[in-house]
RNA sequence: GGCGCCGUAGCCAAGUGGUAAGGCAGAGGUCUGCAAAACCUCCAUGCGGCGGUUCGAAUCCGCCCGGCGCCU
């Protein structure tokens, strides 16, 4: 069976994806499916700006709500889980539409990682403890020494290398190149895109409405679970910096400032990733237009293309 | 009016005679299981202005401008 054909809305946080979405439901029965890494965490609804409620009952969403802000989670899972929810979706008789702002989970979905063998789960917390605690150097080193093509690109990277290299007793880049898996869906990109400096506009607001709604309190009642500082839904843009709050390492006037900046830099790589890392047909849409112009032009340029 | 201190990039800031550190912000980029991550590159022919001293001045001298403080 061929790859399917699905509508993949991607742009910068802040740029308005959910609103085209739940404004595109007017024309298909769709239910969204969500490639964000972390809207999956359970609880932290202002944090990671999930749609809201009210979104919610307009639009079905799927992928958001799947892990406690302990449990990490990954690209690869994300493939899977958004495969399902894509066949579901259409078991329905729904359009699945992927919306969604981490670059890396779309590209895994589409493009396919490569088949990672199963590690042992023990001896990949160990060697995790060996490599975070190894001098950068050092572990650039051993990234090198293990894997004769690793590119660098820093400590996590190095550790990633490492940590397959002993744990399959085959480099990285050999997995990459040889044990590629396929995607399963074929994807039809939809780009949205606001001028710069708008971007940085709606980013202060956003930044200021999460404190004002109660971001602060949200994290706190998620650290009173007993997760350390460093859980893996806690190190979000907006999360962290409640945090450093909530343990006295900044002021709480300074916290929306702080995550403005933050977001500036992370829209930022958004951007060069969707100019560069996406294969496949693109429809570039400034959004500075309302979300239901939007909709109508990209329900129409959809018939278009289905439509021979 | 007098005296003192200060003026270096959008912001913070080091540099007191040898050819402008660093950080933040900003821009561009990399990207195969932590990706809201991690990492890379770029960003002051010029140090408030004008003169002077010197082979050489952000650094020393004079005047002027601006800010702050104290005195009258």
């Amino acid at each position: 069976m061929g790859a399917v054909s699905v509508p993949v809305i991607v742009g910068p946080t802040a740029v308005g994806k959910t609103a085209v979405a739940v404004a595109l439901a007017r024309h298909w029965p769709l239910e969204v499916v969500s490639a964000d890494s972390r809207q999956v965490y359970r609880r932290l609804d202002i944090g990671t700006a999930k749609p809201s409620r009210r979104e919610r009952e307009r639009v079905a969403h799927l992928g958001l709500d799947l892990v406690d802000p302990g449990e990490r989670y990954s690209a690869g899972r994300f493939a899977k889980d958004a495969e399902r929810a894509i066949r579901e979706v259409r078991e329905r008789g729904h359009v699945p539409v992927v919306v969604g702002g981490t670059g890396l989970y779309v590209k895994a979905l589409v493009d396919g990682l490569f088949l990672e063998p199963p590690l042992d789960r023990d001896a990949r917390r160990a060697l995790d403890a060996w490599t975070a605690a190894l001098p950068p150097r050092e572990l650039l080193r051993w990234a090198s020494r293990l894997d004769p093509s690793f590119r660098g690109g820093g400590r996590q990277r190095a550790a990633r290398a490492v940590e397959v290299s002993l744990l399959t007793g085959r480099s990285l880049s050999w997995w990459q190149r040889e044990a590629q898996s396929r995607g399963t869906v074929d994807p039809w990109y939809v780009v949205l895109t606001v001028p710069r400096a708008v971007l940085h506009q709606r980013i202060t607001q956003r930044a200021e409405e999460m404190v004002r709604r109660g971001l602060i309190e949200e994290v706190a009642a998620v650290l009173s679970e007993g997760h350390p500082a460093h859980a893996p839904g806690l190190d979000g843009i907006g999360i962290r910096e409640a945090v450093e709050y909530l343990h006295g390492k900044r002021t709480r006037e300074s916290v929306a400032e702080a995550i403005a900046a933050g977001t500036r830099r992370y829209a930022k790589r958004q951007e060069t990733w969707f100019r560069h890392q996406l294969a496949g047909p693109v429809l570039a849409l400034d959004a500075t237009r309302g979300a239901n112009r939007l909709a109508d032009e990209i329900a129409a340029a959809w018939a278009r293309r289905v439509t021979p």
